[in-house]
Order: C-alpha cells, then sequence, then structure tokens
DNA sequence: AATCGCGTGTCAACCGGTTGACAGGTGTCC
DNA sequence: GGACACCTGTCAACCGGTTGACACGCGATT
C-alpha cells in the first residue's frame, strides 16, 4: 500500500467505475466469496482486468503481489473512498412522480443514502406519508437539512423552479445535488453537481437503434 | 453540405451531446430565434465551439461557411439524425414506483417517445390506469409490441427478473432497452442497451462531496 | 469595389484514459 | 527445495476525444 493521490487526481472515468465495484463486491461478500482475482473481478463487469488494477492503483493498491484482492478487506476500503463508511443523509426536493418513485425507492437507503427529508412546494402533496415520512412543506427546508446534517439533495422540481431551488440548497448548506431537471444549474465551485437527465439517455439509445435498424453499424 | 460518415464512425461522447443541442436547440426555436452562431450555441451549453462544430463535421456541417446556423433546418436535421423525425413509440415494463413515475413523466412524449404500453407481472397493478393508459398483464407483452410497432423498451422490473424479461423483449423484436435494473444485461450484438444506473451516479457525487469537504480538492 | 467583421469547415497537436506487457511476490505441488 | 501457476503493482504504448488554429466564404459598410 502506497502513498494515496490526492482525490483531484483520480480520472473522472475511474470515479464512476468505484460504485460498480463496490456493488458487484458487495454481492460477491453475500455470497461468502473471501478472495477475489482482478480478472475474475473485472470479467463479472465486462471490463479489462488491467484496467481494475490500474484504478485500484491509484489509492495505492488493495492487496500484496501475488495474492488475489480479499472481499473483506475491499468493500470497506472502497466505501471509505466513496464515503458511505457511514450513512449519507439525503433530501429529496420535488414530491411530484419522480420524487415520489425515488422516495420510495428502498435502494438508496441500502447503498447508504437514507432519505432524511422529502419537500414540495405544493400544499396538496405536504403531508403525504411515504415510506413512513412526511411530504414536508418548503418552509422546513433549511431547518432539516441543518437539523439532519444532509449534506446530498436530489432535485426532482419541474426545470423552471430547479435555479432557484437550487440557490436555497446551496445557501442551507447542501454539497452535492443530483439533479433530475432537463436544465443545467449554476453553483459555486464548491458543489458538486451531476446531472441524470432521462431525455438524453432514451435518444442517445434511440440513435444507436436507428443504426442498427438502418444497417449503417459498423459492429454488425 | 459534404459527405455524411456512416453512424458506427460517430465517436460516443458525439452521441451523448446530440439530445443536448436538440433540446437548445428546441428551446430557441420556441423563442423565435432563427439564426444562431456555434459560439452562441456552444457557450449556452458549456461546451467549446470548436467542439460543437467539430460534432457537426461528422454529419457534413449544417451551415455554409459564412453563415451562421439556422435553427429551423438544424432542429429537423438532428431529429432525423437522432432518430425522432416521428414519434417512436416506447414500452414501459414494470409499473412499480419508478414505472408509474415515467408512465406519468410527460416529457418522454414531448421529446418524441410516447408511451404506448405498460406492462407489470403483479395482478393488483395491472388494470391501474396511468395517464389514461391501463397497465396490461405480461401476457399481452408480444402483441402491444407488434401491434403498436413499439422498438424501444423502459426496463424498470426488479433486478432478478431484468434478464428473463430482456429475453423476452428481444424475442419480440425489441431493438434497444433503458435498462433501470442494477444489472448487466444479456443482449444479441443486434440489440442496444443503456444503463440508467441510479445508485452509482450518486455514489460518484458522494465521492466528490468527500472531495470537497475534505478540501481534496484541486479545483479549489 | 475593396475592406472588414464574423462565421463555418477542417485539420493537426494535444491530452486523458485504456490496454498490453512485464517484473517481481506468493503459495502449492511434487 | 525447486518448479510452477497465479497474482498484483507498475509502466509505456496506444487510441479516441478535445481543443486551438486557420483558411476561406459571406454579407455589410464605406
Amino acid at each position: 500500500m502506497r502513498k494515496i493521490r490526492r482525490h483531484s487526481e483520480v480520472p473522472e472515468a475511474t470515479i464512476h467505475r468505484l460504485p460498480r465495484y463496490l456493488e458487484k463486491l458487495k454481492l460477491l461478500q453475500a455470497m461468502g466469496v473471501e478472495d477475489v482475482s482482478s480478472r475474475q473481478l473485472a470479467e463479472s463487469l465486462d471490463i479489462k482486468a488491467s484496467q481494475l488494477r490500474h484504478d485500484f492503483h491509484y489509492f495505492g493498491g488493495f492487496s500484496r503481489p501475488g495474492r488475489p484482492y480479499q472481499v473483506g478487506k475491499l468493500v470497506p476500503a472502497l466505501e471509505k473512498i466513496i464515503g458511505v463508511s457511514e450513512p449519507q443523509p439525503v433530501a429529496i426536493v420535488g414530491a411530484g412522480h419522480l420524487g415520489q418513485a425515488l422516495a420510495n425507492y428502498g435502494n438508496l437507503e441500502v447503498q447508504g443514502f437514507p432519505v432524511r427529508g422529502v419537500f414540495d412546494a405544493n400544499p396538496r402533496l405536504v403531508g403525504l406519508e411515504i415510506r413512513g415520512q412526511p411530504v414536508r412543506d418548503m418552509d422546513e427546508l433549511e431547518t432539516v437539512i441543518a437539523n439532519e446534517g444532509i449534506r446530498i439533495a436530489i432535485l426532482t422540481v419541474p426545470a423552471q423552479h430547479a435555479q432557484a431551488v437550487t440557490d436555497r440548497l446551496v445557501k442551507a448548506g447542501i454539497v452535492g445535488i443530483v439533479n433530475f431537471a432537463p436544465t443545467d444549474l449554476k453553483v459555486p465551485g464548491t458543489v458538486a453537481v451531476r446531472n441524470e437527465r432521462l431525455a438524453v439517455g432514451i435518444m442517445a439509445l434511440s440513435f444507436k437503434v436507428k443504426c442498427i435498424l438502418e444497417g449503417d453499424c459498423g459492429a454488425e
């Protein structure tokens, strides 16, 4: 285990793979697997073994040369790197269909992101119970975020309100935002945003579908 | 307008940007804007103008040198390239919370992907009306796909059923799948899959949040 | 008509990420 | 104990994507 580099030097592409490593490793752990080689793990994730080792290399490596990785050590190590060693409470802002679906999505809690507050401006939604939690009025946003120590917010409000709500979230101390609104958010450099654009995904797929149907694809 | 290259030569990264171009251009069109330069468009999307021109270059360019792009011509051209000149009917398989949320998500239809079938295996959900459409039993999957000419399916079933359902979809003639299940799907090469992994997104964000909170980020 | 400002199409340099290769460590089997 | 199979950490070559630079076209203005 050598020197651990600064996070900023870890390439974006590697960051996006870390959660997949963790997911698969947890699965293996649940199955009672103790050791796993880079080749086994990489093949099950459909990537090259050299890439996996290269990724781990950014954090100094997790094994001694000659010995496979130990699942029991790798899982907590990755959890620490990703920042989910302990649960990260999150808020969901916007309790429309998508917000409700996410609030109901139990997997979030399992992955270490318990929902600790659901908010909406619509009084007809306020008070609605989702998984034992009430939808709260936007008035309570700041207090709940402060009391629960929430750092990450999931934004599922209509596009036209996204920026205003974002400004409030940033002021309230939110450091990371998962944005489902089809808009680009302006935030200070000290806040991380991740855009989950549903429509972009299906359109990119549509392009490939067209390409397949027209036999215009190099692959086949 | 020079030679149009084969789709297979268009880089993945460019494909993912096309929908964003279209989105923004439609917005401009709605605002009555007629001309737009690569710089204006690029800046509003927070990318480099040279990249935008480079992307368009794959399709032969959309303007004469010296003249800005004409929104009115660009929109249909991009729609054609992406494959949404005419509506692409889609099916939603799995009417759990997420499936219902997507079925209710009006934006899909606006973007050219009308939902023409919602399916679930759970008899308690079958018959439920969503936006004027019934949730159908899985038995009807093949007939509806055939009758409506559906080519794209959105998969929102639990992970353990994802592969089985996928096999059925492929057999039924589906060519593109947007996969929300946290599993990798095995499909023949003639089928395109796009994974929308919610948990991966929030975890990648968590990494950056940790990086910001610990002052371990190069950016600031 | 000549000039000027602005714009696209195009290309080459550059950069980050991926991939293959290998040196060296570890445990096992004979 | 020696040979062997297997494994990781590490590095260098490679590749695709991004970016900056520029030649040239167009329209307005003088």
